[in-house]
DNA sequence: CATGAATGAGGTTTCATTCAT
DNA sequence: GATGAATGAAACCTCATTCAT
């Protein structure tokens, strides 16, 4: 994640520190990435503490030290990816766009996100796998993508208003949609491209991908008379 | 799962055997079938193979007799999953239903899929976790969906003829829209539903969303004079 | 515990068997009397897998693979102590000797058994620690003791109705009593030598002790005017 | 436990210290207490620093700070324990007392000791399962309990002389038949009750042995012809 | 004097797999 | 052909203890 470099003169949380050898936040945040990454390409139950340790330039004994066990670990792990989300999220503006316009900078922003952060790909999939008792134990994470949800609201009313948005369109429906076409071909282009004989991953599939999702969103909200 | 070669009387190394042989068959085929279930609600790493062979009424041991080691069991089961929604996808028939009805039906196919075989999205899910590196030790699979998506090209073809489909719709990105909005729903239901607040296995909210794509799906592909 | 030796020949149950080499009552067997002489020697929390593993000729796999873990190992292990000390006071017969000499015959064996099964006092102290909380787990254990105890009742009976013995005497207390004249001197040995500067472990000075003890008994029922 | 050397304004290494040394003593003495407590409930090997530095409102590290390791601090617990013990002794004096009355005397001495002081049988036990090594190094423990032996002696003379007591008691085997009866029926009240059947801690059981053992220690003694 | 950070060693347990009849 | 017994390797985790400021 966010990499607090132990770097003689880092600054953590914006107060400058004394370059330390010993920095608990240094070592607790390599762990952390490690996991991050072990966990996104092993699954819960293929990741390797061993690795985690390694990759962290720390020890075992240290990730249980910060983390307890395997499972609180994941825990951390899947929280901080969905702050990091949030963090994102919160950096989206769309107020100043028409409509349509903005609609089509959402799903780009959801593309990019989904493109540059496989590792998130990887968590969701694994808590999906355990059906989400993780994230259920994180109370705090309960309404974390509700603001993006009542961006995409404030959104729709905009258009409808505008008589650009036909009218009905539910926002939880249509961010799972935008979040589907994207995240569905990322995840899933391993299998598809072996089985539909296309190199998912290749630049210019991606590219034809992310501009039929946008059309195909427009297309969907579009009002029936609206050009 | 596939039954394969379960003729009676039939002969081993050259050999007549006893009637038992139907049972060894049987055997084999509840492994599988248990194997199935392990491997998808548990992963590759997470399967355990005294489950498996509990669940199958059977021993470790014999696990290892019919299927020589876990990752031979989990592409034995993969394969099986992929023949199995091949099968079912012949059974589709749309030549004689109008465009935009055949696609519906499409559709409606590929979510009613999803829908009842939960394992299948699970196995894949764990396939893309490996970087579908079992799948393509499997060459019988290349072209195993490439049929579907044939179907739908001559959908296409057809609709365009008719005027009711717009031009340059690849089949391709059609097939993966259409697996992409039913495929995400039900593969990440677990963390949408904790971080959306709403419950999206409610038979109720299952209707909705089946009905927004089906509906996104027809206006992706309709002409733009088109009612 | 009952060492079923796994020699040519040998009989397993009664019933004769072939030797073999994978013997499994064997294995187990030898397993658990190790395992005795571990928790004996060193408690719970202090036993060591790895030692019972080559204490046993047996590796620490197997120990797993008969008996789940170390927890449920301990209570195979004081299962079978209890049975064993069960078993040995079944061959205690009394009825044919005068009340007198009877229970100077029962004391006599409460005292041997200890003196010869140092293991079972190590057992019974660690089993204490933890609060009879492996003991209270098998079922079976709770009516164990209770046929010495009705052996002691029918002894007492015996003794009041021929004048010897005085009345009003609760079996449950005498056993308590005789039990503890024995337990404690053995169990306490090595501090109570220490502390008193006295080698409790001497023969003599075992002697002593258990005479006074059978006297103290003796002198505790007797009637006031007998003897 | 023992407060040793709480002088104010004492010097440590010749350098005049700040009013907080008293809190050093106090948070030694508190480890002390908490480490007491952990031993007696899970032995040598079953405790652990952690627990005692919580129990202890300190830390793990000061554990190591104040006692140099696991085993030393289960000396100065033990210490302090038999310390403790010998001081209550002081406080029992039977000499104004008809000896019969002054044995009752001392005998719910012992018991109360016991009964109130369950820490110290918990480790003792520990102590006899590793064959009191630790007591052994404390050489001013030696001569510890030979003082209430002294007691004891005196005691049976003055009943020798007035005809209340038999001769030829020893002394020390009366201290341990008067400890054993305590200590076995409180050290081993959760076996005991498990397998007897009978709850041995009910206040009217504790007071019935309590009757019985007194009663078996007076008829022990007791001159033959008297009372 | 006090403390947070760190750690080596070893403990228990699990896992997939093979042996030997 | 089928099975119970066995196992090496490695996983996760814990423990007492020391480092470095």
């Amino acid at each position: 994640m966010t990499n607090r470099s132990a770097g003689a003169g880092a600054t953590v949380r914006g107060r400058r520190t004394a370059p330390r050898r010993r920095d608990a936040e240094a070592t607790r945040a390599r762990i952390l990435a490690a996991a991050t990454q072990e966990f996104a390409r092993h699954g819960l139950a293929g990741a390797r503490g061993d690795r985690v340790a390694r990759a962290a330039r720390s020890s075992e004994r240290m990730v249980y030290y910060y983390f307890g066990n395997k499972e609180k670990l994941f825990r951390a792990v899947l929280e901080a990816s969905y702050l990091s989300l949030q963090e994102a999220e919160r950096s989206v503006h769309l107020d100043d766009l028409e409509p349509a316009h903005a609609l089509d900078e959402f799903c780009r922003f959801v593309w990019r996100y989904y493109l540059e952060h496989p590792e998130f790909i990887g968590l969701v999939n694994t808590e999906n796998l355990h059906r989400a008792s993780h994230l259920k134990q994180s109370p705090q994470l309960t309404e974390l993508v509700a603001p993006i949800v009542g961006l995409l609201h404030g959104l729709l009313a905009r258009g409808e208003k505008s008589g650009m948005f036909r009218r009905g369109i539910d926002p939880t429906e249509l961010y799972i949609a935008i979040a589907a076409l994207g995240y569905f071909y990322l995840s899933n282009s391993a299998t598809l491209s072996a089985v539909l004989g296309r190199e998912l991953r290749k630049p210019a599939n991606l590219d034809e991908h992310w501009r039929a999702s946008a059309e195909m969103i427009q297309r969907f909200v579009r009002a029936d008379g609206a050009g």
